[in-house]
DNA sequence: TATGAATGAGGGTTCATTCAT
DNA sequence: GATGAATGAACCCTCATTCAT
């Protein structure tokens, strides 16, 4: 009696929860955002919602992990070849404005949230690990050519590099009236500027 | 005859239950923490907690403000002669290692929740335009001096390198096993390569 | 399959509600009945009766609602032709003994209600104004048959007349010990005489 | 050592809560309005007011006597051989308008009590009693005199006649454009037709 | 007299979750 | 697969009242 279910129907509704799951966190918090308040998002009956996730923190967790695996796709693109501070900004360089940063805060709420829940935290260390992987290639790779102080650990450079990153959603909330594009660019010369070897 | 109102006493409620509320805060969450919690907390009766702040928000409110003068107030005490990148790093420098850095994760609270309560953003913007106003100085002096790169927009530096301040305490949750002392090492390194004037 | 929505047992557990909440306002007050009371009466979880109200208030402005169409059933029973006096004191003769009176009581908390709760006014004064109509229709039937004082402005004189039935329940609450009959009796001929031309 | 207290003061602050109650309870409703609104209103802690009230009930219980008092003052100044009618709207005609009758509508919340509360019930009924032993001489009087109708038992007709003055407050808010002095005169010219004899 | 600190039960309401259909 | 009825614990907050000063 029972249907072979669709694999692929069922993965594009746990997509649209996840998605509809993003939007009410980023408004309204991982706590303040209701389940009632995802199933309207996406139109879906909270019953039926269950059927695709066993609890409200399923629901954050596989949000994390579908998030920064999106988050960090530009930088994952690139080779090891390529220079470290192009890959590490390449995020930031797909954007035009503060606007565009905007669902970049959920990062925060996330950070709060990997702070106290240890399955939350595994995944952003996890997705964190593919990115620094790969600045770890480029900064050896970079030292090994000359373009990059050679006193620097990559274990940590890289990781120091992230955080960096991670902190531009910061810049509107602090001084709202910052220009993206200047801001931009100093993070970009910043890190520049602290890989070339000392003269 | 009526009893002297006491204001010392009752400030000292206020910063007991400040206080109270910034643990409860850090572990749960500003969404996550019950008014209860904060009670037991803080040894205190909810109809009481509600004599001292009229909703859990002017709570939340208060506590950023508390806390973000606390965390400023190594920076504030610097003057404006003296090094940009010292006056920077001072509150990560008094600290020994990431369980000290550790109070500071409620950042992350508050980054997410300025993304959506003015009141706590006014208070954000408003306590790190004195820590950018006393940069932006010693920018200045900086760039009077030829210690810092005179093509640098103070305004927009400043902002950025508080962000990096900031950023600090998401270190150890994307990387447990980083350095205390050398991740604090190379952001010091990175804001003064990156401020010197280029060769 | 999904279930199909069933509005005939919505709309019955939503009476079930206004039922118990009746119940409820009447021996323990509009403010003094609690959400949990009811909930009791009418066996009910808390979450569950807000599936079907939106609030205490969306209660109390059906309830009024219902209750006030159900008093009018009898006046609104009769038709314009009919006796003015008689149309009016319909309900009150429907009636056997003070007891029976006693469900009308819950009009003193709607009234105070009214006073300080827009909502609760205009459904009352929707309802009444209903009755007056009628009331209305029949006075000018009677002027027109010279059963009643020609000089009588309908509206206004239907209004105070509506005030006098809404008044009824008062009596065995000022003085206890009153005859049901002899006061219904009273109350008939005050308004018959009332209404009849002058000699 | 204890001062010997002033009576006089002592009473003037019991009036002053009462009528901080009165105006309280008007606009909240009796359960609406809370011990600390009411010391507000009065200027006053509530340590102190719970020295003058045993308890809020209490000050219910004082408030309703004393207003009742106040409200029948107006009757209870005529004498048994004034006219039934005239001593009945006596108080209605001290005033000017609507307006003037919405202090009346804490009898709404008095009557609505007077259901459950034992004490305002006998309060309420003491207080209607006087009225009522007024009116009853006077009916007789005017029986005697043969100005009313002799088949009328003076103690119901009292009580009828008494509700129906109670009601007036009803008028304006189940029909707000109602006209205050038209709606008057009908109440008196009804009063006066019912008590007339027969031809 | 007079104050306001202090309590804790209970107020209305929301929540994540389960279940019958 | 899909619905919405149903739960009851917990949420923030207010209350009448008491007590130390």
């Amino acid at each position: 009696m029972a249907r072979k279910l669709n694999p692929e129907q069922h993965e594009a509704k746990k997509q649209k929860i996840l998605a509809a799951a993003h939007n009410c966190f980023l408004v309204h918090g991982l706590q303040g955002a209701s389940i009632s308040m995802i199933c309207k998002e996406a139109s879906m009956s909270p019953g039926h919602l269950y059927h695709y996730f066993a609890s409200k923190d399923a629901i954050i967790v596989a949000m994390t992990d579908e998030y920064l695996k999106s988050l960090h796709a530009n930088i994952n693109a690139h080779s090891e070849s390529d220079d470290t501070a192009t890959v590490l900004v390449s995020e930031l360089w797909s954007m035009k404005s503060w606007t565009e940063v905007e669902h970049c805060r959920i990062t925060f709420e996330l950070f709060a949230e990997a702070a106290r829940n240890e399955k939350v935290r595994e995944i952003m260390i996890a997705n964190t690990d593919k990115v620094r992987q790969l600045l770890i290639a480029t900064l050896r790779a970079g030292q090994a050519r000359g373009d990059v102080d050679a006193s620097f650990d990559p274990e940590h450079t890289s990781t120091v590099l992230i955080s960096l990153i991670y902190a531009a959603p910061m810049i509107p909330l602090i001084a709202p009236h910052s220009n993206f594009e200047t801001s931009r660019g100093l993070i970009t010369m910043m890190i520049r500027k602290f890989l070339k070897p000392a003269a």
